[in-house]
DNA sequence: GAGCAGGTTCGACGTTTGTCGAACATGAGT
DNA sequence: ACTCATGTTCGACAAACGTCGAACCTGCTC
């Protein structure tokens, strides 16, 4: 079985920001930018296990994250240079690399 | 009457981003960016007026534009400093001034 | 092959969202 | 005062969204 994870040009802007715009999918991207890969099971996010499915679903069509399948397991990973590429700057600008730094 | 207008720090990443999420919205802000100050009745968006009023003041209260009262007019700018301070490079990012020089 | 563990898909539900017309508010000009 | 122009607010409505339990699928492992 293959997932569908589209070009992220293909996605428009929008779709970008509604799948970010999300407690959540946002908290989901924040982990997955700080650990690398992360099986889908890890996230502790509160949320039923069907629940969880459909946000990761949201952000791999966003064109934001990767999934790869390795026997009956998922390994979800941001696509960071793709993102990087397309929108220089936003994934740093909305997880506030710097937040912590202010003054 | 005074206008609802909040500190761009105290408004969630996630409403921002579900602000910008939307097709009129982004439109709106495209515009304010490339104008600077805007009339509201000069977006021409193909909605109804109610729509429109709707839409900006989705923006206001995620603390991406202010608006100054003047006669019976409302004139919408971008918060572009605020925003920059709060979110460095996020509407560069979302925006996408490099884009016409992208290839 | 029976059972299990990790995920997805399928209704179903309540809530939020985008949209509109109609009614309203307000300030300007005659 | 009446009118007009500019916007907002108020229902109302349909569509989209977030959430869940239950059923399902798919590889392992005994």
């Amino acid at each position: 079985m293959e997932l569908y994870e589209p070009d992220v040009a293909a996605v428009p802007v929008t779709a970008v920001l509604s799948a970010l715009g999300d407690d959540a999918r946002l908290a989901i991207v924040r982990e997955l930018r700080r650990d690398g890969e992360r099986c889908c099971g890890t996230f502790d996010l509160g949320l039923a296990k069907a629940t969880r499915s459909h946000h990761l679903k949201v952000l791999r069509e966003a064109g934001i994250t990767h999934t790869r399948i390795e026997g009956t397991s998922r390994f979800v990973s941001l696509r960071r240079d793709e993102i990087e590429r397309r929108y220089p700057g936003l994934l740093d600008a909305v997880l506030g690399v710097k937040q912590a730094t202010a003054h």
